[in-house]
DNA sequence: ACCTGAACACCGTTCAAGT
DNA sequence: ACCTGAACACCGTTCAAGT
């Protein structure tokens, strides 16, 4: 059977199941697993996430994801751009809010809205800062958390007082932000100091330290 | 057959297999999975740490483990006490040879140990502040979490210019220490700061910033 | 008391086959 | 091109049985 013959034939099925849209192709399956993706995250939690339940619950089989992502991790790798890209814009919509507030308030604003979105998507945030989802695996990931590093650079130049080096002190400010981020979504808060997802912002570093 | 013949009989396969030290029965089971445990988080990392490996590395049915553990995450919770036991006795010694050490440079020596406990034990620090291994697990993990807080206090009461509330300092100190730690083990540095295990200490909270 | 073996319900992943 | 089904090599965990 010549070559063509077989590609015709495979032209006329592809046609067949995107045009008829039968049950057997599901359509937006690549979409759909990102989408999912994101809702089973936050609901089950990062361990939890499976890659045949997530078929599963699109109605697809097991194995169907392996055409669209080569591995797990890949999709996981995807999820995390989706939350860079999130956690960028959220920061850039943030930044405008802020351009007239400075020193002391300003710095209080930060710790609310970096808060904010760290236990707001615990489970993405999660993702974004771990091993697994760290902004080195992708292209998109590295571009937008740049861009969310840009925003803090240029937040923090409009809180200091002293004439530092931005950078560096953001790297501080990142540190200390990434740390409480961590220590309430984990739980890990030291016993009997009465720190909570509340008021912990009265805990963190005062703008007068600077 | 009466039930104080069947105990008899336990007690005699109970002796014989203590005495006579049979490769049916190991012995240490128990101690042996938390020394090869924290052997093999370190090896293998924390999400690729198996029970049944464990089982079968120590020569030993994939089941045993039940009889000494009864979930994955109790024997997790142990390693965690371990390490919470081990960085609380680093602390204090550490305690003791800061003693002369005050202000700009007693912090440094602060991050530099804190850094050489969390880099030096990578795995077991990821452990113990994750929710799997976090302190509120178990007694030994809280008391001796609540050790480690108690050297960090009295550290940074010998630090400070200013006589705020050590406490809340404190708390912003250990989120910066905790923060800088996670970054660092997983790798989540902004991109182009030049910032790496060795060097990042030039760039976290100065001592004159209090 | 301590351990084994078979069994169950999950995983991620591969590959030949179906449409 | 896209998906399925059987299969493989892993998991954690339960439970009846062995020593």
């Amino acid at each position: 059977m010549p070559t063509c013959f077989i590609d015709f034939l495979s032209a006329l099925i592809v046609l067949s199941g995107m045009l008829e849209n039968t049950p057997y192709h599901h359509g937006h399956l690549r979409q759909s697993l990102i989408d999912e993706g994101l809702k089973a995250l936050e609901q089950s939690g990062l361990e939890s996430l499976s890659l045949r339940a997530l078929a599963e619950s699109l109605g697809v089989s097991k194995t169907a994801p392996y055409r669209h992502f080569a591995t797990k991790r890949d999709l996981l790798t995807v999820l995390a751009a989706e939350g860079y890209q999130l956690f960028a814009d959220k920061l850039e919509e943030w930044e405008k809010e802020l351009i007239n507030i400075k020193g002391k308030e300003r710095l209080n604003r930060i710790y609310k809205v970096y808060g904010e979105f760290a236990l707001g998507n615990p489970e993405l945030y999660r993702l974004m800062f771990s091993r697994l989802g760290n902004s080195l695996h992708s292209e998109r990931c590295r571009i937008n958390a740049q861009r969310s590093f840009a925003v803090l650079i240029r937040l923090a130049e409009g809180m200091l007082d002293s004439q530092k080096d931005p950078r560096s002190l953001v790297l501080s400010l990142y540190a200390n932000l990434h740390g409480w981020a961590m220590i309430l979504l984990d739980d890990i808060i030291p016993p009997d100091v009465g720190v909570n997802s509340e008021n912990w912002q009265e805990f963190a570093l005062k703008p007068e330290l600077y």
